[in-house]
DNA sequence: ATGACATATGAGATATGA
């Protein structure tokens, strides 16, 4: 089963290029950030004629997220729980056949949170503690759960380029990776590190400007955090960077892996 | 260098991103 995350910077920018893969990669669920449209405009038949099953939790102009799956998904949230007058299209969870068994994937986007001297910050530090605190109940569950999306947090300094640069940036902020490791510490594991190794230059972003993808200046930012039942099946890992290259891409590319 | 790009909104300039 493959299971793929991707910040796709506006689905309605991005169709041509998110069909390609799609066809390229064939996930069995898809994850993805920053679809920037609300639900009825989500251009599902799209996906749908692919062979798809869509769930969308939109937002318009920014943040919104949506979970595509060869199967139908079931038991479906909607925003992450623990703040009511949280308005942002931030979080969509679902679970989903497999294998006799089932696995429970959320689509995620974490805050950004700059600048870190702005409430912005907090919202991102609030927003975490609520993941880690719904982290916590999922795992009493035992399932095969897997918490995919853009973290907006650059865990290690091996996970940059120039990590000189990130200081006091809130994807580096002690703060942020100290809630990282937080959610590592429940018992959830990085499965890209888990199946690649502490190995430098695995970057998921690259910011449009200044040259930063044909310098390889990236960052590695969009994480899958699973579970120790979907750890025991996790086979293998990868990041499809090649698609960075693409026409009109996003600044993310899309990070997969396989659970036998 | 508080800009470079890119996107959405809405029809020019601003907000947001990371």
């Amino acid at each position: 089963m493959k299971i793929a995350t991707w910040n796709i910077n506006s689905v309605k920018a991005r169709m041509d290029t998110a069909v390609a893969w799609v066809k390229e990669a064939e996930p069995d669920v898809l994850c993805l950030q920053e679809i920037k449209c609300e639900d009825q405009a989500f251009p599902s038949e799209a996906f749908e004629s692919l062979g798809y099953n869509v769930l969308v939790h939109g937002q318009k102009t920014y943040n919104g997220v949506a979970l595509l799956s060869k199967s139908p998904g079931s038991d479906v949230r909607r925003g992450l729980p623990g703040d009511e007058t949280d308005a942002q299209a931030r979080y969509i969870e679902a679970v989903f056949p497999f294998d006799h068994m089932a696995v429970r994937v959320a689509s995620i986007y974490l805050p950004n949170g700059n600048p870190p001297d702005t409430d912005k910050f907090k919202y991102k530090l609030d927003w975490m503690r609520r993941l880690e605190a719904h982290a916590r109940e999922m795992l009493k569950l035992e399932e095969q759960l897997v918490l995919a999306g853009d973290y907006n947090v650059i865990p290690s300094p091996i996970d940059a380029r120039h990590p000189e640069k990130w200081v006091g940036d809130a994807l580096f902020r002690p703060e942020s990776r100290s809630a990282f490791r937080r959610l590592l510490n429940l018992g959830l594991s990085d499965a890209i590190r888990q199946s690649l190794g502490d190995v430098p230059g695995l970057y998921t972003f690259w910011d449009y400007q200044a040259g930063a993808w044909q310098k390889n200046n990236g960052i590695r930012i969009d994480h899958l955090l699973l579970s120790p039942q979907a750890t025991d099946h996790l086979a293998a890992a990868r990041i499809d960077r090649h698609v960075r290259e693409w026409e009109k891409p996003s600044d993310h590319v899309p990070v997969v892996i396989e659970l036998n």
